[in-house]
DNA sequence: TCTGGGGTCCTAGGACCC
DNA sequence: TCTGGGGTCCTAGGACCC
C-alpha cells in the first residue's frame, strides 16, 4: 500500500500578495479583476470569506456583500515564480512530485516517509520549510491514493495535515457531503441529490445499475471514488503526457461587433498561442474558435487541417476564416478565443509535414519572440491585427487574403 | 449578481467507407 | 428505392477541475 500527499497551497494568490504588502494582513482582500463593473473574484482572503466571498464569484457581487474589500489585481509571474520555488523544495524530497495546478501538487512518499519519522513527522517537515523559506502555508493530506489524500486536505484548512489510512475512510466518507469527492460538480450533485443522495456513504449503497445507466461508465469512477479507491501513481516529470491543447481566450472590456478591433484580439490570441506552442516545441492540427456573445451564448467552431501548424500566419488566416462562417453580426461579441489541438511535438513531424514553416519563417518568430520577452506582448504586431485607430489597418483588413485552411489556397472571404 | 482563463475528458450525431 | 452493420473521423457542446 503506498502513502500519497496532496499538498495545497492556502488562499495561495493572496498569501502571494499579503507576503509582499504585509499591510493587507487581517483584512478582507480579494485577488481578481474589477474594471468597467467586470470581472470575477480569484482567491478570497479567509477573512473575505467571512463576508461569503467566494473564488468565480462576480466582482461586483463581492463588493456589494463586503464594501471595505480590498480589490488585488493578479500578478500570475509571481505565483508562477512562487510555485516553481515549491516544487524544486518537494522535490528535494523526493523526485516522485507531480504538480497538479499552479497551488496543488502530489507526492508519493511510500519509500521516504519512514526515514523522517514516519508520515505525521514528514508532513510536518515539510510545511515548515515551505513556510521558512517561503513564508506561506500549506496544507497536507494524506492517504493511500490520490483520491483520499485530495479528500484529506479539503479537512483541515488552512495550515492543516490530516492523514486517512484505509482504516478510517468508510467512517469520515459516511457524512462527506457527495460535492466534497473529485469528479463531483453541481450538475452531477444536482442528479444525486434527484436520487436522494446526500453524502458518500449512501452513494456507496445506492444500486449501481440506476447509476450506470444515468451516468455510463463514468458511474464506475463515481462508484470507486465512493468507495476509497483510487489511482495511486505520482508520475514523474518524464512520465507526463504532452499537452493535449493550448489557447488563449479573452473577454472584450466592451461588447464588439465584427471589425478590425475583433480581428485584432483575435490576431494577438494567436499569436500568444503560437509563441506558447514554439515554446514547448509543439504544432498543431485542429483550430477552435470559441465566441461568446453579449447574452453570455457560447459557441465554437472548428476545423481540422491537412498539416500540422505553429506560427500565428497560419493560426490565424484559419481562425479569422471560422470566425467569417459563424458570426452573428447582429450581435456583440463578449468574448473570442483560439485553441489549437491534436498537438504533437514538432521533432515528430517530417519537415513537409508542418505548415509555411521555412526556415526564413521560424527566424522571423524567434526574433518576434525575443524582442516580445524584452518589450512585452504588444511590442511586436503584424499589420492586419493594427486596431481601429490604424487607418490603413482598417482599410486593409478588407483587402487581407484569406487561406482555405483545408487546402491553403488563398481564397477572398464572402 | 451576472458570470475569467487555463485546461481535460466524455458523449452524441453526422459523414463517409467498406 | 430502400437498405445492414461496423468502423473511423470530425465537430459541437457539456461537465469538471483549479
Amino acid at each position: 500500500m503506498k502513502t500519497i500527499f496532496h499538498l495545497d497551497m492556502d488562499q495561495f494568490f493572496v498569501a502571494v500578495e499579503l507576503r509582499n504588502q504585509p499591510w493587507l494582513r487581517g483584512k478582507p482582500v480579494v485577488v481578481g479583476s474589477f474594471t468597467n463593473n467586470r470581472g470575477i473574484v480569484t482567491t478570497a482572503s479567509y477573512e473575505a470569506r467571512k463576508y461569503g466571498l467566494r473564488s468565480g464569484m462576480p466582482s461586483i457581487e463581492a463588493a456589494r456583500l463586503c464594501p471595505q474589500v480590498i480589490f488585488v489585481a493578479p500578478d500570475f509571474s509571481r505565483y508562477v515564480d512562487a510555485s516553481l520555488r515549491i516544487i524544486r523544495i518537494l522535490r528535494d524530497y523526493t523526485d516522485r512530485v507531480e504538480p497538479l495546478s499552479i497551488d496543488e501538487a502530489c507526492l508519493d512518499v511510500t519509500d521516504i516517509a519512514p526515514h523522517w519519522g514516519g508520515v505525521d513527522a514528514l508532513a510536518h517537515h515539510i510545511k515548515d520549510r515551505i513556510r521558512n523559506e517561503e513564508h506561506l502555508t500549506a496544507t497536507i493530506g494524506a492517504g493511500a491514493n490520490r483520491l483520499v489524500a485530495k479528500v484529506a486536505s479539503g479537512m483541515q484548512k488552512p495550515d492543516g495535515f490530516t492523514w486517512l489510512p484505509p482504516e478510517k475512510v468508510a467512517e469520515v466518507y459516511e457524512n462527506l457531503p457527495i460535492g466534497e469527492l473529485r469528479g463531483i460538480g453541481p450538475a452531477t450533485e444536482r442528479v444525486l441529490r434527484g436520487f436522494g443522495l446526500q453524502t458518500v456513504g449512501e452513494l456507496r449503497r445506492f444500486s449501481p445499475d440506476v447509476l450506470r445507466m444515468r451516468f455510463g461508465k463514468w458511474a464506475d469512477v463515481l462508484i470507486m471514488a465512493a468507495h476509497g479507491e483510487g489511482d495511486d501513481v505520482v508520475r514523474l516529470p518524464d512520465d507526463r503526457p504532452l499537452e493535449k491543447s493550448m489557447g488563449h481566450e479573452h473577454t472584450l472590456r466592451r461588447g464588439l461587433k465584427a471589425g478590425p478591433e475583433l480581428h485584432g484580439e483575435l490576431h494577438r490570441l494567436c499569436s500568444k498561442t503560437a509563441r506558447r506552442l514554439r515554446a514547448a516545441e509543439l504544432a498543431g492540427r485542429v483550430v477552435t474558435l470559441k465566441l461568446r456573445y453579449s447574452s453570455f451564448a457560447t459557441l465554437t467552431h472548428a476545423c481540422s487541417l491537412s498539416r500540422y501548424i505553429q506560427h500565428e500566419i497560419d493560426i490565424f488566416p484559419a481562425a479569422l476564416y471560422l470566425l467569417h462562417q459563424v458570426l452573428d453580426q447582429s450581435q456583440d461579441v463578449r468574448l473570442i478565443g483560439v485553441h489549437l489541438s491534436d498537438l504533437v511535438p514538432v521533432k515528430r513531424i517530417r519537415q513537409q509535414d508542418l505548415f509555411v514553416n521555412t526556415q526564413r519563417n521560424d527566424d522571423l518568430m524567434q526574433t518576434c519572440d525575443e524582442i516580445r520577452d524584452k518589450f512585452g506582448e504588444d511590442a511586436v504586431s503584424f499589420a492586419r491585427s493594427m486596431r481601429s485607430n490604424d487607418h490603413r489597418a482598417r482599410h486593409s483588413s478588407k483587402q487581407s487574403v484569406y487561406y482555405r485552411p483545408f487546402h491553403s489556397q488563398p481564397f477572398a472571404p464572402k
